[in-house]
DNA sequence: AGCCGATGGATTGTATACAGTGAATACAAT
DNA sequence: ATTGTATTCACTGTATACAATCCATCGGCT
């Protein structure tokens, strides 16, 4: 007995409120931009599991997402199987997807690789680097000694430091091979960079690293690049041989 | 078109027949396999690329490709998104995709990483290989050795050969690297081993990197991948250089 | 009791409707 | 003629309905 007069419409336009509130929400999440929501689901779902929101081996279903994240089925299913092609989730088909988990053995398979690919990427950096790659390397590098010991700003350093580099490489398949490698690191779970010692040691080769690429000294930095990471490694085992994720039974 | 008799209701019925003709086609197309759509629509799109049915450049759409494979949208969707993620297509956010184009530089540059990796894997396996791999090898030479002039035959043995290889080093990242950069390979056009003297070659190279993997000498093993490599791309650079796809203006 | 096919619940796979986007085009105004 | 504005159009992004599939479990039959 409420107000029929306007029911059609009413009917009509309820959806086109939900729309507009789900693309302002997804305007302002991201500070204006227009993300999909299969990129919004991708990045949850990622930060989920690096964050241990979402345990590895955890058993997921498209529509427990969906729920979780308050969108439909269709850009979760996306999300969900782009992070199995990156190798995050394994498939199970008609069953759901399980969360990876990597062990000890996995790590030193992934360092293996890194060690083979990052040290050529900053040989090929030194090689091509213009006065403007090495400014922005500067800058980090300075920002980062800011940041010693705050490891919220240092990470996203990290990853600039290591992007500048890359692109420096200019070697598009490059990057495409170290992209397959890193996509698993969220299921390493905390990163290195917060344990203090840690971070100042990957400062200094860091460091280490530009000034051979400013030099031009593409032998030296390939070097410097190779003990980054066997550092990086070594630190990794050391706090998983200590802490508490051992592989158990 | 169809009877215009309460549209709602008449298009409801009519792809519930549709849905069985599309199953069965589905599994006699590949004898009995139940692939989903999507991994069919993947698979068609990406070995038209090959064929250059679908030249590189192109623009797809997603109507067009379903209307092409007889599917809705949504398979057809499912596997550019995929072929993205693979650097197959290029995406334009509401306007399609592209199909990818290499130029020699792109090819250099995919060489060089090949050659970083794939000698690798080569040592790895080197050092791990049992019996039954070095079999498996061992078979596939001896096939090879048979179908030198048939290259329907020589391209899957050769794609087993190194997948065995791969296999064997028993290093999920460095499979994962590898895959990145070949996912890119269907653009290059046809295979090398279309050219008669190069196959045997290949063969030759292949026959001496399994002797060395047998002899566990790993420093060989990756030494004579690096050199099949290398054989490879000058291949190719002759077959690009010498025959008509130059890169043009 | 034990095997074997039917049944149901959970989950994905597929089709389709519709809203939203952005470029191109047509048209008006200066 | 040029610029600004509305309209159209082709396309994607998202939601939703429905079909197919898998697995477990339950019942009948021997």
């Amino acid at each position: 007995m409420a107000p029929r007069s306007r029911s059609r419409r009413a009917v009509r336009s309820a959806p086109d409120e939900n729309a507009l509130q789900r693309i302002s929400a997804r305007r302002s999440a991201a500070g204006g931009d227009a993300r999909s929501l299969a990129e919004v689901a991708c990045d949850e779902i990622r930060r989920a599991i690096r964050e241990g929101r979402i345990a590895t081996g955890a058993h997921l279903t498209e529509v427990d997402i969906a729920a979780w994240l308050g969108m439909s089925r269709t850009p979760v299913r996306e999300a969900m199987r782009r992070l199995q092609s990156e190798g995050l989730l394994l498939n199970q088909p008609f069953r759901g997807a399980l969360v990876m988990r990597l062990d000890v053995e996995d790590m030193r398979q992934m360092f293996a690789v890194r060690e083979l690919l990052e040290p050529a990427a900053a040989a090929a950096c030194a090689a091509r680097a213009g006065p403007a790659e090495i400014a922005a390397l500067r800058a980090i590098l300075e920002q980062e000694a800011l940041a010693l010991d705050n490891p919220a700003a240092l990470i996203p350093l990290n990853r600039q430091f290591h992007d500048i580099i890359l692109e420096c490489a200019r070697n598009q398949f490059l990057s495409k091979a170290i992209a397959a490698v890193y996509a698993l690191i969220p299921l390493l779970g905390d990163s290195n960079l917060l344990d203090g010692p840690h971070a100042r040691e990957a400062h200094d080769q860091h460091r280490a690293i530009v000034d051979a690429i400013e030099r031009r000294d593409a032998a030296r930095a390939e070097a410097v690049a190779r003990e980054h990471v066997r550092h990086s490694l070594i630190t990794r085992l050391a706090r998983v041989g200590g802490a508490g994720i051992t592989k158990s039974r």
